[in-house]
DNA sequence: GAACACCGCTATTTACATCA
DNA sequence: ATGATGTAAATAGCGGTGTT
């Protein structure tokens, strides 16, 4: 088995993961025993009818010319019906045998080609999909800092509204936003109108303040 | 439905070319 | 010169399909 193959085994079972519907075909379905091929015999040759080694280096390797009207055959349509191959095999001096070979090998090289180009296309999203998983998971953890130092805010501003009320009993009607800091936690969430105020919009027009914001969502 | 032929596919072998 | 490695051609075995 060749390096290229190898590398193929994991985008194999990659690509039939992500895209089942696809390549039913090439690879079995889930749960789907693949049998296992039972190993070939080699041929040791020297048995009768055997081709001596003139013979076979003679059939070897196809012409430059050859090739190249085969793979303008191939580019025009990848099968080959039998009336085909027989005009192309006598077109180039070939054994029909050899034409449906030469398709037949064709077709894995084109296929191997097509499924590697598949692994890095998906193997480019993949990619994009972790960074942005990432960028995402610090945009939480930023958030959570925020929400953490709203929190301690909000609890500073609950001590001091307590400390003023409880101390002078008949400021009670409101609370004087003159002595407290702008609540910064409401940050791009700030509601206009609402700037100077520690409310959080629910929808539906409703606003409550942050400690009961915290109570329902928290 | 069984037997057969034909075809396509995958895995493998074989022969050859190239390179260190 | 030679062994390792890659590649194209060829083969084996299997399954699917159409025909008889």
């Amino acid at each position: 088995m060749t390096t290229q193959m190898k590398e193929l085994e994991d985008p194999m079972a990659l690509i039939t993961q992500m895209y089942p519907c696809i390549y039913t075909q090439v690879a079995p379905q889930q749960g789907e025993i693949s049998k296992p091929r039972r190993r070939r015999k080699k041929n040791k040759g020297g048995e009768s009818g055997a081709e001596t080694a003139a013979e076979t280096a003679k059939k070897r390797k196809l012409s430059q010319e050859q090739v190249d009207l085969l793979e303008l055959n191939f580019g025009n349509e990848h099968k080959l019906e039998s009336e085909r191959k027989d005009r192309l095999a006598s077109e180039l001096g070939l054994d029909p045998r050899q034409v449906a070979v030469w398709f037949q090998n064709r077709r894995a090289r084109w296929k191997n080609k097509k499924l590697e180009e598949e692994y890095s296309k998906l193997k480019t999203i993949h990619e994009g999909v972790v960074v942005e998983k990432c960028r995402l998971e610090s945009e939480v953890l930023k958030l959570k800092n925020q929400l953490r130092e709203a929190e301690k805010e909000i609890q500073g501003l609950t001590e001091r509204v307590d400390g003023v009320s409880s101390n002078s009993p008949s400021s009670s009607s409101g609370l004087s936003m003159e002595a407290v800091d702008p609540p910064p936690f409401l940050g791009e969430f700030g509601v206009q109108g609402f700037e100077d105020q520690d409310v959080f919009y629910i929808g539906q027009n409703s606003y409550i303040n942050g400690m009961e914001w915290m109570n329902l969502y928290m």
